[in-house]
DNA sequence: ACCGTCGGCGCC
DNA sequence: AAAGGGCGCCGACGGT
């Protein structure tokens, strides 16, 4: 039922099975290097396995062959625990903070200073187990903190899985793309055709000193020239006319490209045919995903074209149609958006319902509902949206109006907003701190309106990864098959609502089947019978740059 | 030399 | 056109 991994001392594990009470089973102290072995023999039992950090772990189990089908993460279901509303009345909330809720420790490499201290043993995971396992049963939501719980440590066991597989990379294709947008790489000096650029600014600036990657310089340059700019972003510039303004864009975007995704990002994050970037899961308070290095959350359009299947296989793309104004229907029960979203472009249903006239009046409209935006287009568009779908706005509302109120908000699961700043503003003096305080007020509205939306949307993301994730497995001989993870059909890349499996090219219809299937299961799990579609857009192609 | 902050921009 | 949410990363810059 339950196997916590644990080390007692260095170089020592010990091995924990509970039954399904909760009692101690069995329990033994095996040498660490002997783990993967043993481990491969235990997951025969489908254990869930109980461990503080799943990256302490499982990438030395995957590394020796060996796939786990579930966990629980002990610190991640903490975290969320610690925090969650609807665990407010449990043992948890009167507990004082331990090592439990302290970050993973990362490994002190070279500081000799604390290798000079006695190793300090692991805290018992079982204990903590026990203890978590009582606190959700005693909170207000038992049912959603436990899928919860189980959602982030699937998410845990995806996020190894994926820097294990690594993303296909062709390092050939990335320097072609790089040169012929760059220009040629010059040495101690910048591409060709940026320098050109650099070139054409000076002249236009009439300034042949002016360096265009100092943001202060080129503001001041660009007032001397007459522009009337208060910023050097793109946006303004956009709207200006002069002969600087094309040269200065067109070297904005190359430098950015080259700075972010070029060379040196090449060869720092690309290593035999693989991109392996470092996943945090649940490292945005929404429970979203963050990264810690290689920026595999914000890969630039510009680069996709340098994922490529390996031969004989395929990139199956998917990504989720309009996944938060989705969400959004589901959890408001919102019956005339759920109805919009029956299209498989909820935003042209939008416009065949007669909500608003445009596509793309759709769209603003529901960002800004989302977002909490008051002006352009999509401030415009709040009435008619309001007046279209107004429990879905009623419910976005309460949760902007909770956050200015000082309250906290959780998800459809029960994650639960950080809380807000203390509101003694009206003990504030001035105007201005008052006037300050009532932006923040708002600001922070925005935040938890957009909270509950973006991270029940995420909640939605984990479940479609583990339906996906089993079924995966499956296509590729299940258990039965001792083929390691990577000479299946795996999960390769995630972007929030976007997922890409690498797959055998004969298999790439079932893994496209199996894509939607998870989909459509991740809705039941979080919303049951509710009317909501989940629809993907799905791609198999060779390059990740085919995909749109 | 190092560190934190900021402007700017990539992604959703 | 717009400017409202969440991030990470880069170079520049101002502080120590």
């Amino acid at each position: 039922m339950y196997l916590a991994v644990s080390s007692p001392a260095p170089g020592v594990v010990e091995l924990t099975a509970l039954d399904a009470d909760g009692a101690v089973a069995t329990r033994e102290r095996i040498p660490e290097a002997e783990l993967p072995v043993r481990a491969a023999a235990l997951e025969a039992g489908h254990p869930r396995w109980v461990w503080a950090d799943t990256t302490r772990w499982y990438p030395a189990l995957l590394a020796a062959g060996t796939r786990v089908e579930r966990c629980v993460d002990l610190r991640m279901c903490r975290l969320l625990l610690r925090n969650a509303a609807a665990a407010r009345d449990t043992e948890l909330a009167r507990a004082p903070r331990d090592r439990w809720d302290e970050p993973r420790a990362v490994a002190a490499a070279s500081d000799t200073l604390f290798e000079l201290d006695a190793p300090v043993p692991d805290d018992d995971p079982v204990a903590e187990l026990l203890f978590q396992r009582a606190v959700i049963a005693a909170s207000a939501t038992p049912g959603r903190l436990a899928l919860l719980t189980a959602a982030d440590s699937v998410g845990a066991l995806v996020a190894v899985e994926l820097e294990h597989a690594g993303l296909p990379w062709d390092a050939v294709r990335h320097d072609r793309i790089l040169t012929e947008l760059l220009g040629e790489r010059m040495p101690g000096a910048r591409p060709a055709h940026m320098e050109r650029l650099v070139g054409e600014i000076r002249a236009a600036l009439d300034d042949p000193d002016v360096n265009p990657d100092s943001a202060p310089t080129l503001l001041k340059s660009l007032q001397r020239a007459g522009l009337r700019v208060s910023s050097t972003s793109r946006w303004e510039l956009k709207g200006v006319d002069h002969p600087v303004v094309a040269p200065l864009l067109a070297y904005k975007k190359l430098a950015r490209l080259y700075t972010a995704n070029g060379w040196a990002w090449l060869g720092e994050w690309v290593h035999g045919g693989r991109f392996r970037p470092v996943y945090v899961p649940a490292g945005v308070v929404t429970g979203r995903w963050a990264s810690d290095g290689g920026g595999a959350l914000q890969l630039p359009q510009q680069v996709r074209g340098a994922v490529v299947s390996d031969p004989g296989w395929k990139l199956v793309v998917a990504d989720a149609a309009q996944l938060e104004p989705r969400v959004l229907a589901a959890m408001s029960g919102d019956a005339a958006m759920a109805r919009a979203g029956r299209a498989h472009d909820m935003y042209q249903g939008m416009v065949d319902a007669g909500a608003v006239e445009t596509r793309s009046q759709a769209k603003y409209g529901m960002l800004g509902a989302i977002y909490g935006g008051t002006t352009g287009e999509s401030g415009r568009m709040r009435p008619r949206i309001e007046r279209a779908f107004p429990r879905a706005m009623a419910f976005v509302e309460a949760a902007a109006r909770a956050g200015e109120a000082g309250d906290v908000v959780s998800t459809w699961l029960g994650r639960t907003s950080p809380p807000g700043r203390d509101a003694a503003y009206d003990e504030t003096r001035s105007d201005d701190e008052r006037a300050r305080a009532r932006s923040d007020g708002r600001a922070w509205g925005r935040f938890t309106r957009n909270f509950v939306v973006q991270g029940t949307a995420a909640e939605w993301a984990l479940c479609w990864m583990g339906a996906l994730r089993r079924m995966l497995w499956e296509l590729g001989g299940g258990d039965a098959d001792p083929c390691p993870l990577t000479a299946r059909p795996h999960l390769v890349f995630f972007l929030h609502d976007e997922l890409i499996v690498h797959a055998p090219a004969g298999l790439a219809d079932a893994v496209a089947d199996a894509l939607r299937a998870s989909a459509a299961e991740a809705g039941r799990i979080l919303f049951g019978d509710a009317p909501v579609e989940f629809p993907l857009t799905v791609a198999i192609v060779d390059s990740y740059a085919d995909a749109k």
